[in-house]
DNA sequence: CGCGAGATTGATGGTAATCAACGAACGTGG
DNA sequence: CCACGTTCGTTGATTACCATCAATCTCGCG
């Protein structure tokens, strides 16, 4: 690993209260890569040998079954994936693929699971990330579970704009789609249906002209939205 | 809390590696308390004020949003629920009820914190605890998103039956409805259109006859179904 | 200018929620 | 012990939501 990645991966929440000693027996053997788009890093049921961070770029976690396929998260820098299945020395239940270009920090298991023994400003913070990851499955699941598709758009779009009232994407629709869960499809008709609500959409931005209408659509929870 | 209740929540897995005297610790100013079936522990958006550990009986957690609601787990012991709540001091993303009556050990969050931070056993337990609340919650998605609700009840049945092909319930259908995400006349649909596959109903007690051509129909998948 | 990937629109079917009505089981009180 | 009533379960009809398939459109880029 280079000294500038070396300094940045310190830098991280999991990483930045632990000893130097510990630091060093974590990164041994660890390794920090590139990948380009569409890449599958992992695949559910392989057992867990690397926990990964993600650095830039962005990765989707998805899960299939019986020939369906269906997106569960998309992970964003700074964080890690599949905290749990490596502590715990399982196998993976998702699928990791890159959306775009990704450098990925890559840690051996055993690593985490060692230090994690002895390092207890590790340990929180290896607690802190997966407190999160889970509270953050908990809102998705509320999320899917309790709101229509359209209401699932209104709340993201509410969160992603800017103080203008406009959303620049900045991937396709259809990575968006299923980042919420439907179809691309019923992305455009859930966006056809925002209309009313001040809702208007020109190649790959959204505006949003009356925020307190669609507000109103949208029920925004803050037990369920990222705040 | 009495010496037998003392010994039996000491045994518990999350407790059984620590330290005496962190587990003095952990367990001053808890209190282990009775309820009757029906009776809201928690609720949603509340500070965490105490980790709760169900001993005895049933505990439904639920979750609500622009007056819908939707039953998210139901808990059996023993287990801890809401403990990334508690190790995160923020507020409960979901209710919790009970379904029965229950036994519950309610410690003070305060008390999981620290002593999290000096007994490297515990923290180990918690961990562990966690990350298999999280990988609970990923199955849960999966199974949600990936099936439907004839075959959520179809991959039930055959992790409940006995060797004999017989499910006995325990508890009212509207119950097992909710657990497994749909509404009771969705259920008594779900067990009819299970008949072709050799699933039938009498009262409270349903049977298998064909177990090989369910599991046809269900395709059951170990990083769904719990083993 | 034309190709092709992504996006949209339309039509259709499947899955499940809702509303309503009915039936069965069970406990209570007469 | 029976009559009644409540609760639970089932069944039917309707509607909402979403996936799928197919056709068309748009736009960026060679």
């Amino acid at each position: 690993m280079r000294d500038t990645d070396r300094s940045a991966v310190r830098a991280l929440h999991l990483f930045a209260d632990m000893t130097e000693a510990s630091f060093e027996a974590v990164v041994r053997g660890s390794f920090l890569q590139s990948f380009p788009p569409g890449v599958e890093l992992l695949r559910q049921s392989d057992t867990a040998d690397f926990l990964h961070v993600l650095l830039d770029g962005s990765v989707e976690l998805l899960a299939a079954t019986a020939g369906r396929e269906t997106t569960i998260a998309v992970v964003y820098p700074v964080a890690s994936f599949i905290l749990a299945a490596v502590l715990r020395d399982r196998t993976y239940l998702m699928s990791a693929r890159t959306l775009t270009r990704a450098r990925v920090l890559m840690i051996p298991g055993q690593n985490v699971r060692a230090v994690f023994a002895v390092d207890p400003a590790f340990a929180a913070a290896v607690v802190d990330e997966l407190a999160v990851a889970f509270r953050f499955m908990v809102r998705e699941l509320k999320n899917h579970k309790l709101r229509t598709g359209a209401e699932r758009l209104a709340n993201w779009l509410l969160l992603a704009m800017d103080p203008g009232g406009a959303v620049h994407l900045e991937f396709e629709k259809r990575v968006l789609a299923a980042r919420l869960g439907m179809t691309p499809e019923n992305l455009s008709r859930a966006l056809a249906t925002l209309g009313p609500y001040g809702v208007a959409v020109s190649g790959r931005v959204v505006s949003v002209t009356r925020p307190d209408e669609l507000r109103r659509f949208a029920h925004p929870d803050p037990l369920i939205d990222q705040v």
